[in-house]
This record gives structure tokens, C-alpha cells and sequence, in this order.
DNA sequence: GCCT
DNA sequence: CAGTACG
DNA sequence: AGGCCGTTACTG
């Protein structure tokens, strides 16, 4: 092996590090198989492996020197001064320094007396010294590889090149971020913590068989683009359904924390990290397995070991949004059309308002106009619409359409078309093969579907092209030509019918029973279907890469209007030209732009 | 929080 | 200008 | 150390 470990996860039976304490292994001249090996190999072992620096005691690493050990300490934020009674070739003393201060967790050790008898008769040092000490040891590999040569545990003297106790931390002063985030960042930092296992080194049940035999737990191989660290989540598959889904619902609840607390940074990493998980083909069985993705590491992989130790799959960090008190009220806020994180914020901190009733009772003259509109349907425009209502709503849309401008194309985008069973919303885009039936056609379409009473709000009308051109066009010699983003039209629906029957006063007119719905209409001129069909159909993180990706390896800059040069000038780059169909030209857009095609249905980034 |  | 929306 | 989607388009 280059990194010299030569540790194999095939080596039969060894000792048990059970009652070792949090076992941190330095990836630092490992390669990622080696790094695999050493953790396969105490996990077989019962070892407590942890990838959390501040809750380890013992670090395993491929280093030889003391100056080195120090560094990677403090690289990872473990800060320790030197510990001098016990050194490396040093008399061995711990043992009794330390068995003295075992007061806090007198049950854990007694429940453990029948193993230490095991454990004592070939390493003294397992229990006194560290069960309950507050040392920090770096270790040698080979100390590992040693016992597992000798089939027991041997003393770790030889192998120990630092040894220190954990000192304050400098700039240990107080976050200036809300104190829930900043709790919830202690709560994930030390996961093992909790009061279920507290203090204690036993391993819940294993779910997987004890490993005897060639059906050995090896991972998986990886797939291509964990190997080639492809970091885009355009260029992989993610299906709607992954095997890590739990998972995966339970980083979009701390990433939603992170919008809530105003972490944008927080929440593209959360995206990123998501995103590849959402593309692992296979559950996870380790925590290192976590760590070989792209976006994702040691923070990423220490909330998998929580998650897979938890017993229910929940997170202390993802439990905060329901649980704690603030966040649950601006989680409340935040999910009203037309309030963001800041207006949330803004509604409990400086009003003090505490749900609707308060916005309604103490605010509602200083909505705006869809915000009134977005608690007013609160509960309905949160439900979800089923994928047959919005085949519904399609077929209304495009009847509307045709009427106003025969031949034109409905696409049903979005959520529907990755294959969401409920869709927040129903995104759909008109076409026409003739580049001038686009023209007006979102005015055109809204306005017939008012008249027929399916529109009951226009929440926003996004008009560039088209009807602003007209207006505008003699003065607009604009610098640059950014003459195109598609018209759309985001608004409240309503189906008008339903049955007036058996009113006993007819004269009143019964109240509308149908759910009120969010749809979005997009316009697009034939000439870019594709791209707005690719712009459409990706779930954020999916639409973020592409436009990242664009930039990066081609220097365009693509968005649902099309392709162009990042050069000032802008020249239109045309992919999609020659493509028959939309499904056609959005396949030539994704080649054009070298992330390869994939179906809507692997665009599920989350 | 992760990557370059 | 900041804030929100869209995927 | 600096970037992270969009020179988005809209409202107020």
C-alpha cells in the first residue's frame, strides 16, 4: 500500500475495543480504501468511531511526529497542552491517576466489570486510563496493526506520539448568530452525548450480521462520479425516490433551519451536500462511505453516524425545527407566499406576533398585496396538488391557449415532471412553432382564463420580451442585450365548478369549495423551448449547477431563455437548433452544454 | 460547509 | 434599494 | 482567501 497501512478487513477475529474510548481516524496519508480499511477494521472490532475531533480521545493516523500530531489536532480545532506524566516511552501511570476520578458513571462501569476482566488480561491501560480521563492521544497505526497481527489488544505505549489534555479554545467567544443556531451547532457537535448512551461505550444493537465470512462488508464500489469527484449535480442521476431518503429529510429539515436563521452560505452547503447524497445509488452502511462524496465531509458524515445510531433516524439539529419554539413560529411564517426568512424574522422579533391570527389582527394593512393573498389561502395553497388535478389544470390552460392562439404547445415542468405525486405547484410552459403566436400570449391566456373565473389572483406578471419590447423598443439601443427572460405569469387558481344544489335560500350563492391552487405560466418562443423545458424541470440545486457549470467550463451563462456568451455582446448560442420536438431540443440543450442527458425523473437533487 |  | 419569487 | 445561480424580474 502507498500510505503504508496494511490493514485488511479480511482478518478474522481480533480483540474488541469496546471500551476504548471515541476513536477519530486522521485521513491524513490515507488513501480513501486505506482510510476505509482502518474503520471497517474497528468497527468489526466494536470500536467507538467517531468523526467528530471534539469528542475523540484516541486519533489514529499514518504520522509520525509530535509536531505533526499537534498540528492535526489544531487544524481540527482540538486544542490540548502537552500531557508530561505519561509520554511516549514514559512510565505508565495513568492508570492510577485516573482511576481515582471515576465518580459520574459508576453504573457504566459497573455494567461493564465482566468485560474488563476480558479486556485486563491483555491491556491494563483500557479501563482506568481513559474511560474517564480527559486525555487526548495521537496514535500510530501501527499500534492498530499490531493487534490485529497479535489477535489482542497490546499496550498502546510504543505507539502514542502525543498525548495531551484539551485546553479552552482561544476564540471561544460567544456566536454572534441566533442563540438557536448556535445551540443547535453544540447539539450536532457532540452527537454520542445524548442522554441515551451517555457516557457509555456500548454499541447499539448492529442491524447487519457480525461479519465472519466472504459476504464481508465491503462497500459497494463506487459509482463513476464519486470516483471522478464530478461535484455538479447536473451531470448525475437522482431519482425521486434514493435509498438514502430519511436520510437525506432529515438535512433538508437543518438545512430549512439554516434559511430560517439567515445562513445562506449554510444552505448552498446543505444543497451541495443533498445533492450527492440524493445520487448515491445504494443505503449507506458507514459513515466513511458519506465521507468519499463530493460536498460532502466530516461534518456530513458525523450527522450519518448520528442518524444511523439514533435509533428512530432523527437528528438533535433537524428535531429543532419542530421543536424548538422560535423556529417552529418562523417555519410557520416563512411558508406564506410572498414572506421570506427576513419578513418571517421580521414578523416575531419586531412585531412580536406569534401566528396568523396575530398578522391578521395587528398587521394586516402592512402586507403587501400577496402576502394578504398568501395567508388568506394559507392552508390550501399548502396542500399539495395531486398529479391528476394537475393534468386538469393543463388541459384547461391549453384549451385557453389554443383558443387564443391555435397550434400552441402546453408542457406540464416542474415538480409533475420529475414525478412528484403532489405537486406544490402546476408549472406549465406554451409554446409555438411560430415565433410570433408567443408574442402577448401570457396577457392573452391570463385574461381569458379571468374571464372563465379560473384565475382568481395574479400573484406576479413577469414581462420582458415581448410586450415591453413594443413599447420600448425605439429607445431601448441598449448596452447590453439582455432582451430576453421569458413572460410568465405566477397565479391563484381555482376551479370555478362545482355543484350549487341543495341550498335551502337560493338567492345566496354558496361559497366556492374548491381548493385554491399556485400556477405558474411560462412563455417560451420556440426558438429556446428546450431550454426552457431544461430551466423548468430541475429541482433547485439541479437548475444552480447548471447555470454554475455553464459558467465554469463553457463561459456561457444559460438560463431558461437560453444559452449566450458570458462576453459582454452576449451572442445567442443556439443548441438547440434542429431539434423537432421540445423533448428533442431540450436533449440537445443538456449535450450542448456537456452534462449529458438524464429524464426529469433523475433531477431530484432536493 | 465545502471546494479551489 | 432590499426582499421575494422561480426552477 | 474567496466563491457559492441569475448582470433573473418584480414590488414597495
Amino acid at each position: 500500500m502507498s500510505d503504508g497501512s496494511s490493514i485488511s478487513s479480511h482478518d478474522g477475529h481480533g480483540p474488541s475495543f469496546t471500551f476504548y474510548p471515541a476513536i477519530y481516524v486522521l485521513p491524513t496519508h490515507l488513501s480513501l480504501e486505506s482510510l476505509h480499511r482502518v474503520e471497517e477494521c474497528l468497527l468489526n472490532r466494536d470500536a467507538r468511531l467517531t468523526y467528530d475531533p471534539s469528542e475523540a480521545r484516541v486519533f489514529l493516523g499514518n504520522i509520525g511526529q509530535r509536531k505533526r500530531a499537534i498540528l492535526e489536532l489544531r487544524s481540527r480545532g482540538v486544542c490540548t497542552e502537552l500531557e508530561m506524566r505519561s509520554v511516549p516511552g514514559g512510565v505508565h501511570v495513568d492508570g492510577a491517576l485516573d482511576l481515582g476520578t471515576e465518580t459520574e458513571s459508576d453504573g457504566q462501569t459497573n455494567q461493564s466489570t465482566g468485560h474488563l476482566k476480558r479486556a485486563r488480561s491483555s491491556d491494563a491501560e483500557v479501563d482506568g486510563s481513559f474511560i474517564n480521563s480527559d486525555l487526548i492521544r495521537v496514535v500510530r497505526l501501527g499500534w492498530l496493526e499490531k493487534c490485529v497481527e497479535e489477535k489482542d489488544l497490546v499496550p498502546m505505549d510504543q505507539y502514542i506520539i502525543y498525548q495531551g489534555r484539551r485546553v479552552q479554545h482561544p476564540d471561544d467567544k460567544a456566536t454572534k448568530g441566533s442563540e438557536i443556531l448556535h445551540r443547535a451547532q453544540q447539539d450536532v457537535s457532540r452527537p454520542h452525548r445524548g442522554t441515551t448512551h451517555r457516557g457509555t461505550t456500548h454499541r447499539p444493537p448492529k442491524l447487519y450480521k457480525q461479519s465472519t465470512s466472504e459476504n464481508e462488508d465491503t462497500p459497494p464500489p463506487a459509482p463513476d462520479w464519486v470516483t471522478n469527484h464530478v461535484s455538479y449535480a447536473c451531470m448525475r442521476s437522482a431519482p425521486l425516490h434514493p435509498p438514502n431518503e430519511r436520510f437525506i429529510d432529515q438535512l433538508v429539515k437543518i438545512r430549512k433551519v439554516r434559511e430560517l436563521t439567515l445562513d445562506e452560505i449554510g444552505v448552498r452547503a446543505y444543497s451541495t451536500s443533498i445533492a450527492a447524497i440524493a445520487a448515491y445509488p445504494c443505503e449507506f452502511r458507514r459513515a466513511s462511505e458519506v465521507l468519499a462524496l463530493p460536498g460532502c465531509d466530516m461534518k456530513i458524515a458525523n450527522l450519518f453516524a448520528e442518524f444511523q445510531q439514533s435509533g428512530d433516524g432523527s437528528l438533535v439539529a433537524a428535531s429543532a425545527l419542530d421543536t424548538d419554539p422560535v423556529l417552529r413560529v418562523l417555519h410557520h411564517f416563512y411558508r406564506i407566499w410572498g414572506v421570506g426568512a427576513k419578513t418571517a424574522r421580521d414578523f416575531y422579533y419586531a412585531r412580536q406576533w406569534r401566528d396568523l391570527d396575530d398578522i391578521v389582527e395587528h398587521g394586516w394593512n402592512s402586507l403587501s398585496r400577496v402576502q394578504q393573498i398568501g395567508v388568506k389561502y394559507y392552508d390550501e395553497l399548502l396542500e399539495g396538488i395531486p398529479r391528476a388535478e394537475v393534468e386538469e389544470i393543463a388541459r384547461v390552460v391549453h384549451r385557453h391557449a389554443s383558443a387564443v392562439r391555435p397550434g400552441v404547445e402546453c408542457i406540464v415542468v416542474g415538480g409533475y415532471r420529475r414525478g412528484k405525486e403532489a405537486s406544490g405547484d402546476a408549472d406549465l410552459v406554451l409554446s409555438h412553432r411560430d415565433e410570433s403566436a408567443t408574442h402577448n400570449l401570457v396577457v392573452d391566456v391570463v385574461s381569458s382564463l379571468e374571464t372563465e373565473g379560473w384565475i382568481t389572483h395574479t400573484l406576479a406578471l413577469h414581462l420582458t420580451t415581448s410586450t415591453r419590447d413594443q413599447q420600448t423598443l425605439p429607445l431601448r439601443h441598449d448596452t447590453g442585450n439582455h432582451f430576453d427572460t421569458l413572460d410568465k405569469a405566477l397565479v391563484v387558481w381555482q376551479d370555478p365548478s362545482f355543484n350549487d344544489t341543495s341550498p335551502s335560500t337560493p338567492e345566496k350563492k354558496k361559497r366556492n369549495p374548491n381548493p385554491h391552487r399556485r400556477v405558474d405560466i411560462i412563455i417560451s418562443p420556440w426558438r429556446t423551448v428546450g431550454c426552457a423545458v431544461l430551466g423548468w424541470s430541475g429541482d433547485t440545486t439541479f437548475e444552480r449547477d447548471l447555470r454554475r457549470h455553464a459558467k465554469k467550463s463553457r463561459g456561457w451563462k444559460f438560463d431558461s431563455s437560453g444559452v449566450r456568451e458570458r462576453t459582454s455582446g452576449g451572442q445567442v448560442i443556439d443548441l438547440e437548433r434542429g431539434g423537432e420536438t421540445w423533448q428533442e431540443r431540450e436533449k440537445l440543450v443538456m449535450e450542448g452544454l456537456g452534462i449529458g442527458w438524464r429524464p426529469p425523473g433523475e433531477r431530484c437533487t432536493r
